[in-house]
DNA sequence: CGCGATCATTTACGCGTGTAAACATAATTT
DNA sequence: AAATTATGTTTACACGCGTAAATGATCGCG
């Protein structure tokens, strides 16, 4: 089953260091999010059920190590959106984005690198 | 508030064409999702109740035409994917398919074609 | 050993969703 | 006019989600 919008949360914690002790996770995420104590355990155990993430005892507490990896994540999501709305394929998204003005001078300049890159891998 | 997914499905049908009856709905959307009647109508009436759409009566039935342009559907659903997955831009969007070599050829000369256009309104 | 502090696990609860059955109402047919 | 048909409206129900309180288990301390 697809990971929801919160347990993405505790995800992205877990994807910037592991392992994590439910504490830690708190710390890290309580104050952007107000999350209480036992919010943070309840989307830890949903990511247990679904096999995102895996613990280890340790000593009274556990350590929670992801088991999703957040390419994985990543892939599924941008996937899900593109086929949806996009027709699965990439240039029409990039398009919409351009005709609402949304592409940044940076965003241009990275977009035209990579397909410099693309070129020259090519050989 | 939102529209879900299902919701979209039938809106889907309304930016096609419209204005149009549940039945229409049904007809073209029953065959690849088999819902029953009753599912479209209690979807439309939810749509109702966000505003996504306006109903009029037209004799015994209703016609339904779409508020919510798709173009704002789009909008929201790719500026929120955009916002959690990649800092709110583009170029690193393109970059990951890029990197899962999910970029068609196709994506790519039109992502050319693109980033020329640009070019050229830029005088 | 018994008690508070720490963790984790279970249970809860309101809300939206997907999916429809039941019910209401108005038009058509017999 | 009564029965049937076509539509729309209301109600339902299980499930996941966001959020957390309640409960259970364990460990260290006095």
């Amino acid at each position: 089953m697809a990971i929801s919008e919160a347990e993405a949360v505790v995800m992205d914690v877990l994807w910037r260091e592991a392992p994590r002790t439910a504490e830690d996770i708190l710390a890290e995420v309580g104050p952007a999010q107000d999350w209480q104590e036992g919010t943070v355990k309840s989307l830890l155990n949903r990511l247990l059920r679904k096999k995102a993430v895996h613990a280890e005892r340790d000593g009274r507490r556990y350590l929670y190590t992801p088991l999703l990896t957040r390419e994985q994540y990543v892939q599924q999501e941008s996937k899900g959106l593109l086929d949806r709305l996009f027709g699965g394929r990439v240039a029409p998204l990039v398009a919409h984005f351009s005709e609402q003005r949304k592409l940044s001078k940076k965003d241009i300049a990275e977009l035209r690198k990579l397909l410099q890159e693309l070129d020259d891998e090519q050989h």
